[in-house]
DNA sequence: CAAACGTGGCC
DNA sequence: TGGCCAAGTTT
């Protein structure tokens, strides 16, 4: 891309939008200056945080259906908002999407900020969904960068620099391509390019409509870029992790920790997870019988490796099983149930 | 500000 | 198989 090539960049990408773009259930067609409602935008935009539209689809449905309005979501029990975000993760998205719900629907009327300053001073609202929902659902021009338009932009300009450290240049870049008219397509655009043409490994340049204006193709980098700093090992964690049920069906459960991992989530109770085995601690005393397979789940920053005990035993605090959904648990927590239930006498 | 924070798909 | 990656935010 060189200086004053940034308006016809930004032409080619939105007419190649106009033809192309994608059907999703938290969009309205582009152009023809219809806006999908903010509660929308918003409710998409969270779910969408690093995580892909294909896992994204079924939420925001469930979503939307159980919930219209934002006032609807705003009076719904914890419990049940983050039952239904089971299985999506991050689930600090969950209780900070509850958190500004109630925020906007408590004390703003039911009415979002129309604008990315103010967006941003909301609980899971940051720099990316802040500008993202002042583009697409008011029309501000504010510049959208996630990590589609990082890509895109790093090549269009050939940035070697790697990230995080570029993220400043790239965002200057981005800048330069956002257009007054139409913001909220444009942003949208770029992420769609960077989704489905320029893909982190094998960019589709022959198909890309602005491949004219790239400055890394002709330098055969495109693949290569953004450069990364390389991420650190992941260590293996492992613990001991419980699963009890009664004559009845009924399953011991525990509501976990509002903060730190799978917080405010259902899940069995266990030992804390340590960098080796630790010794067995059962929640209650029973004859407890040791699975011959573990279950194994990596998380973002660390593999995790749980031995699983199961027992037949009585006594308080059991969730009974037509109140116990396997849906609602976290995934490691849905291997762990997966993996006890079939171990466990008829 | 580096680290914490989930999960599923892809190669 | 295991690392990389996805429409990031919070502390």
């Amino acid at each position: 891309m060189r200086d004053g090539e940034e308006t016809a960049a930004g032409a080619a990408l939105i007419d190649w939008y106009d033809r192309s773009a994608r059907v999703m259930p938290w969009r309205v067609g582009p152009g023809a200056g219809a806006h999908p409602a903010p509660y929308h935008v918003w409710l998409s935009e969270v779910m969408l945080q690093q995580t892909t539209v294909a896992a994204v689809r079924d939420y925001f449905r469930r979503f939307t259906a159980r919930w219209p309005r934002v006032e609807d979501l705003a009076a719904a029990e914890d419990a049940e908002v983050m039952a239904e975000w089971a299985g999506l993760g991050y689930y600090a998205r969950a209780r900070n999407l509850l958190k500004c719900a109630r925020v906007v629907a408590f004390e703003r009327g039911g009415r979002f900020p129309q604008t990315a300053a103010e967006l941003q001073k909301l609980p899971g609202i940051g720099p990316y969904t802040a500008a993202a929902i002042a583009a697409i659902a008011f029309e501000e021009p504010a510049v959208v960068v996630d990590g589609n338009v990082e890509r895109v932009v790093a090549r269009l300009w050939a940035i070697e620099t790697p990230l995080p450290a570029a993220k400043p240049a790239l965002v200057e870049k981005a800048g330069r391509l956002t257009p007054q008219l139409r913001p909220g397509d444009h942003a949208q655009a770029m992420m769609d390019l960077g989704a489905t043409i320029c893909t982190p490994r094998g960019p589709v340049c022959a198909l890309c409509p602005v491949a004219a204006f790239c400055a890394a193709r002709p330098l055969g980098i495109a693949a290569e870029l953004p450069r990364k700093v390389p991420k650190a090992e992941k260590p293996t964690r492992f613990g001991c992790i419980y699963v009890a049920v009664d004559a009845a069906g009924a399953v011991l459960l525990e509501r976990r920790p509002e903060k730190g991992l799978l917080g405010g989530m259902l899940g069995f109770p266990g030992t804390p997870w340590a960098e080796t085995t630790p010794a067995p601690a059962p929640p209650i005393a029973a004859d407890w019988v040791a699975l011959s397979h573990e279950v194994r789940h990596t998380f973002t920053h660390f593999h995790l490796r749980l031995q699983v005990y199961v027992a037949c035993a009585e006594g308080k605090g059991f969730t009974p099983r037509a109140e116990f959904a396997p849906a609602a648990l976290p995934t490691v927590m849905r291997k762990v149930w997966d993996l006890a239930e079939g171990a466990l006498p008829a």
